[in-house]
DNA sequence: AGTGGGGTGCGAAAAAATTAGCATATGGTC
DNA sequence: GACCATATGCTAATTTTTTCGCACCCCACT
């Protein structure tokens, strides 16, 4: 039996290339048409990331405002609010759902160092999940 | 001017579907093409997402041992290492390059609640980060 | 042996995504 | 003003994805 969407919400994916435009405008705020073009990986033609651009928006995922002379576009969802619900679907597919586990697999992470002055903060905030849970 | 592939291993994405059943097949190790259909949320038909699966299979994205009568499905990359370049994609996109943000960013999650044995795990984690640091 | 409930493979149509070109507007430059 | 670089809106073709149906096979049952 095929399983009925469990909640309103349940985020219609997007395709390849609406996905990589939206990374790209999660990672930077504020972009030009060209802007996004120029950081595309495997990039198509300018015109093609236009037509995909102007896709985003009517589908609610981009605003654009023209400000300038050029659109400036960014997602309508905030990075904090896109961010969380990545965070939630990648600690149930990868780490059964379970955040300390992705905690732990964040740490590990080879090629990114923490700094004494992050490890830190790390305790830090534990502390204060610690004092919250004792509430 | 388009950047060009940065390294030969930057990810071909899945298309949507594919997506969703890597995500099923990750969550679930060992799955028949039927309980794979049964997971996939707004699920086609059975027939197609067999489809789907043979064309995983050849892209080298699942393997399918046929076991007992039917053929189970996994993920040929494990998951850790998925996890890992998932992990690291969302620390790029979302927490600007920073382990120390997207663990606070997990650490926020409202709905997912750590138990102070997690935590205290998490503490000896950030201990040990903070020995290797000292080397 | 015949029937029903899966399973498999293959072929192909329908739908969606991706691509790109053309016509046109605007601002700056020589 | 003529010209170039870049922006925009629209339209449309090509390529991929997504979807499914049909034929056939095996096993368990009655």
């Amino acid at each position: 039996m095929p399983k009925p969407r469990k909640s309103p919400e349940d985020e219609v994916p997007l395709t390849k290339r609406e996905r990589q435009i939206m990374d790209v405008s999660y990672r930077r705020q504020q972009l030009t048409a060209r802007e996004i073009w120029a950081e595309l990986p495997d990039a198509p033609s300018y015109s093609t990331v236009r037509t995909l651009l102007n896709l985003l928006v009517k589908k609610g995922h981009l605003q654009c405002d023209s400000e300038d002379r050029a659109h400036l576009y960014r997602p309508v969802r905030q990075k904090s609010v896109a961010a969380e619900s990545a965070l939630k679907r990648l600690v149930r597919t990868f780490f059964d759902g379970s955040v300390a586990h992705a905690v732990s697999g964040l740490l590990s992470l080879h090629d990114k160092k923490l700094t004494p002055e992050e490890l830190a903060r790390l305790e830090r905030l534990i502390a204060e999940s610690k004092a919250e849970e004792r509430l």
